[in-house]
DNA sequence: CATTCTAGTCAGGGCTCTTGCCTAGAAGGG
DNA sequence: CCCTTCTAGGCAAGAGCCCTGACTAGAATG
């Protein structure tokens, strides 16, 4: 999968498995279909000795879906077991999302992406029958018609997600931006196998960890919604439910000292969208008014208390600009924890969600 | 481990291994020292079949201490791979607790359990050859002088522990019981292998997880100092630095809703002690004021926000009588979380080390 | 005293890995 | 132009660990 392309010598000098042992390998994992001889051989400029054999991984292992919804719509897209982006869609949604145009929309990505695939697959049966027939060396693979259909899903979801059945849940006090949808529900006669759903902020953690691997960090995420990803030795911790880092009830340092819940503190200043629950960013992002400084800096607090972060990550669309400020308020706080910016700035949680569906593509094709 | 004393036959049907891999396995375990036919035979009366041979764990597979610190004095306890208690030592502190104190009074602990598996060591032996004699069988292993030395320690501290060094850790705004003591020096030359030092709120955790199976919960530990462990995906959560969930500097609600750290709370109310930075428990315990419950309520519902438990578990002194009004003003807030007194009452910190030392010990005769 | 039952052993064989050596086939130098 | 050198790959033999099936040892039972 890291190399796409290896001779059995190669294979065995990478893995330490002995020449013959890696041989043998080869033979059995053809006979299941899983690698190909891809008919190419080793240039005879590298070298002398005998020309080798190039195996890969058969063309029909299948494809994984990473699929991110957010209210301005949604993104789909399909990887191979190489990491390579097969196909992607963009699928924009009316402003107010309803959960009903959210939901189709995000039916019509993937079958989107599904005849996208097809396309490109029967462009690359055809390319290769007319490569090989050329040197007069069709390959078995050649031969075969793939299956579109993307062997998992992993789906980013921009509100919380119960970890069990995969559904998003409505917390009482917290914005609910796409509504009463549940993507496993939808997704289930689109995709082969496991639908795996997430909150987005935990994608954007993953990617953030993959970014600048760290064991334990906090990634909050300020944006039309309020989040935050856990990350506790290495892995993101969701809870019981799933629901772990739905802070926007968190109690912190309101105006005037007073306790009171975080998303309290923007109703308060008038920083939250009249009709929907969501936070106004622009106008958040005009005023910087102190008082939300110092309610997340509260935030944060809490954070490096319970959790004990190695650094707290900072993201989303007021969240970012505002970050060196917020770091600033927290290293005045008597327990002081770094601060910083998300490192991650192009679509944070598609990537995290897409490395997962790339990791669990490949689990799905070694393991058992 | 779990049985003490197997033949080889039923070596073979309890791990599934056929009879002639159980034997030889258990040829090459005797070969390495690790396993010895106890020279027990089956008794006639069970079955009718040939007579079997009894094996068991070597006596000399070492082991485990399990210590406690804390203000009051120091126990350490020696656990065998069968989970026997082989010794145990209470060294009590005069208060108040100096560091020097403690630290002299865990190193003297340790010694006397020493003395104390040396003593029992002998008399088994004496004990064996007596037995043996009778029967004319002295087995290998009655020869053997075996090392009292714990093969490796456990240790629970009352104060905040530092993951990487052991150390003890003062946190600002945080009471400090012990004192810097260094649990890792003073047993360095006292034990055979690791040392691992961790706060006792987190063994007590540990104890509850055992007790009842939980893969996502809180402990808060109310007492004269304030702990919390965090349990997430079935494994207590240390953080970075290892001190995760010192709850005592965590902005919550006040007298008079205003916001403030916990400790605070206790300062304003008069119920810290003059001298130490300790609570004073006997006071808070007859006056039961209403502001300490809405303050604890404040962390339950901060941890219920960041870690999402499933329970959150209430212990110590004063949080186990206290259990059910901050259950009833939990169940009172917009994001109720089920709350309940903790259920190991018995040294629950020791317990949980305990269990932990035992753990580490089998690890350390099974792997490699 | 023959039968029955259990503990343990023996023989043979399978699977997967290894090492060591051999063959195939290309490149390069005298 | 041929021989040497070098790499890819295959073959043979054997180690290690496991299995199944059949056998032996030795006690209890009727």
């Amino acid at each position: 999968m890291r190399h796409r392309l290896l001779t059995r010598a190669e294979l065995s000098t990478e893995t330490g498995i002995s020449k013959p042992t890696a041989g043998e390998s080869v033979r059995r994992l053809t006979e299941a279909g899983l690698v190909v001889d891809t008919g190419r051989r080793t240039p005879g400029g590298r070298g002398r000795g005998r020309v080798g054999s190039y195996y890969s991984l058969a063309p029909d292992v299948g494809t994984a879906l990473a699929v991110s919804v957010a209210p301005e719509g949604v993104v789909a897209e399909c990887v191979d077991a190489y990491g390579n982006l097969v196909a992607r869609v963009e699928e924009p949604v009316g402003r107010p999302a309803r959960p009903d145009d959210v939901a189709t929309a995000l039916g019509r990505a993937v079958d989107r992406v599904r005849e996208l695939v097809e396309a490109r697959q029967e462009a690359d049966f055809a390319g290769d029958r007319g490569d090989r027939g050329d040197r007069g060396e069709l390959g078995p693979a050649g031969r075969l018609r793939l299956d579109a259909w993307p062997r998992l899903a992993v789906v980013s979801a921009a509100d919380p997600v119960d970890r069990h059945t995969g559904r998003l849940l409505q917390l009482p006090d917290a914005p609910f931006l796409l509504g009463e949808i549940d993507p496993v529900a939808v997704l289930a006669g689109r995709v082969a196998g496991t639908v795996l759903v997430d909150n987005d902020v935990n994608w954007a953690a993953e990617a953030e960890r993959a970014a600048a691997p760290m064991d334990d960090f906090a990634f909050v995420y300020l944006d039309e919604g309020l989040g935050c990803a856990i990350v506790s030795d290495g892995e993101v911790r969701r809870g019981h439910r799933g629901v772990a880092g739905e802070v926007a009830h968190l109690v912190t340092v309101g105006p005037g000292g007073r306790a009171m819940p975080l998303i309290e503190v923007f109703g308060l200043l008038g920083l939250r969208h009249g009709r929907s629950t969501a936070i106004d960013v622009d106008r958040l992002l005009e005023e910087r008014p102190p008082e939300v400084v110092t309610a997340v800096g509260g935030l944060v607090a809490a954070l490096a208390t319970l959790i004990d972060p190695e650094v707290v990550v900072i993201g989303g669309r007021w969240g970012t600009p505002l970050s060196d400020v917020i770091a600033e308020e927290v290293s005045r706080s008597p327990r002081p924890v770094p601060v910083r910016a998300a490192s991650v700035k192009n679509e944070p949680s598609l990537a995290g969600a897409r490395a997962q569906a790339l990791d669990m593509l490949r689990a799905l094709i070694v393991g058992r």
